[in-house]
DNA sequence: TATGAATGAGCGTTCATTCAT
DNA sequence: GATGAATGAACGCTCATTCAT
């Protein structure tokens, strides 16, 4: 109980100020506890920030499987979409934890790099894998390598949003995913003519 | 200068540890003064990354300037290769630059963060009338509108690819680029051909 | 008894850190308990060491009184080799009790001041009375002042000695009794020689 | 200057309280600055008590040396008489350096361990090779074996009394001094008697 | 008996900052 | 221009201790 909300915590201040600027004291205030009741939950900051993180990935990654999970039934383009929408959604909500993770992938904190690498490459292979599934199972005709091309140019699409999240407000974040997801439909279009 | 030295050691240390985690002793040592030294330059810490981060901007701003003026004469399609290969190259070549740019997007110090904000929309109707004036003059027949979608589908091609900065390695980010490249041929192909 | 097993460690701790490094938690992980359980047993960190110092001395004085009892039939100089290599063996084989006493002695926490400077005076008295006792039985022909001057020697020896414990290894310190034992026959010598 | 009195402080508490209860605060207030001013001069409480220590042990180094040299010139008994009264001087006028000592060589911090053994041993290397010059100086008849064993017998006696600081009031270390004195005369009056 | 959970006080240390030189 | 010396505030953390269970 008291844990889960000082990890929560811990993830918001990490949001707001990075890891030298989330100080125990801020974390304990969130719980209203003091500093100290922390260490008997955690050895240190260090492994209360690790365990976060962890939480924090295995979270994010929870999510877009069950994301991926939902939309699975649906032709390809709607896959894409809802993908763009459920991940834009999902950090939409949770601006704090999506800050948190940005922060975590822009400037990691050095005592969890391997960890974090480690988490981002599963995460890629996971997602390109279950993607080029998809699509092939959508359009049969297609060759391995064009439907890997497709998931990279969906991922580099994607990711186009995503950072955009920092940049714009709602109202443009919208019109770049209906600009992303318009492109797709002219990628996939493609091969639909060739069929 | 020491002045500039200073700065510079500012922006590496917070790339590295961002705000709370940039002290004056290390930008000292950086610069190999002692930290009191630093104030004779700056008020105090607050002013002296505000200093820094202006040089920061600006300098990028610069440098996408040069990069633009520099491919003004070729095809839009060469313009936009410049672009991407330039602004990769650029932040390629100045990692602790780009890592602070980026740290300075995604959690900007909250002091600064409304000068940020004026920054990032000057820098973004800068770079879209620059690109819809060059789609104009490259194919004369295309539409204001039309226009403005393909800067910004171009931007979110570009967005993808500088994200991609933080998730990729040399390689599979020149894969990326070239995925980008092939999307943004595609898309004006499309206009060529209604031309 | 976890009790006592808590004295022990007390005393271990203490002989290793000194009172103000002896924490609770180290004495109750040595016990292999929490350190709430401790204060089951004692008041507070205070009593605890008042306690267990009082086993010490105790435990010290006892096996000062069974190494005297053990030797009591012997002749006089005897009694002085028994006394001497009984005391080294037990301090060698107790180390860390030995540890601890001498802290004790040289830094007693102000707390227990009072108590020990009491302990040790009954402590010397009846080593003192013991000894003297000892010697006019074996030479009856010894004035009273004479008995107490013997004493008094054989104290400042083995003083020697056991401040040497610090300083020299086992080899030395075995050279050390055996000038000592050496000084002491002399000593005797004299008055036999006089008898 | 104000080093020095950190120097000095530090010695006092740790006369006092023992490492871990000498703490920075205490130090800092008896020199009359903040703690802080304290990691100016020194990088963290280890460095300042191994300065300490190093300073303390060569004061003491020093101040034996010194009363050596002012007895040199008289017969070995009376040099004999000069250190015996000469280090009991000097530890009775610096009783915080003395309990300092005492607790350094009993329980010394282990970072600095390795340190003391080997000033220990310089030191007693030294005062063994030079007591024992002085005793054949005055009584050349004395074999190497013999100097040597009234040396190290006179040791065992300066150690006695040394400890006996830490028991006796000044008039019964006194008593003891006397005792101890006579006890070499006896020694160095069996050489001679021999010669 | 024993401990999980909590805390106030204090620890060693570093922070940004000042100011006389 | 630059720094030696100092500091108030805050840092991460550990201390002895409490108390309901």
């Amino acid at each position: 109980m008291t844990r889960d909300k000082i990890l929560e915590a811990a993830i918001n201040q990490y949001s707001l100020f990075n890891y030298h600027g989330a100080t125990m004291r801020k974390i304990a205030e969130e719980v209203d506890i003091k500093p100290a009741s922390i260490y008997f939950f955690f050895k240190n900051k260090e492994e209360l920030f690790v365990a976060a993180f962890q939480m924090l990935l295995e979270k994010h990654l929870l999510e877009m499987k069950k994301v991926l999970n939902e939309a699975r039934d649906k032709s390809i383009l709607e896959i894409f979409h809802s993908l763009l929408i459920g991940t834009i959604d999902y950090h939409k909500k949770n601006m704090h934890e999506t800050n948190a993770y940005i922060s975590l992938i822009t400037s990691p904190p050095s005592e969890i790099n391997r960890f974090l690498q480690e988490h981002m490459k599963n995460f890629d292979y996971w997602l390109i894998d279950s993607l080029t599934d998809l699509i092939k199972r959508d359009k049969p005709s297609i060759s391995n390598r064009e439907a890997s091309t497709i998931t990279k140019q969906f991922l580099l699409l994607m990711d186009g949003v995503f950072w955009e999240i920092n940049l714009y407000d709602e109202e443009e974040l919208c019109e770049q995913i209906y600009h992303a997801l318009h492109i797709i439909a002219i990628l996939l279009g493609g091969y639909e003519h060739e069929k």
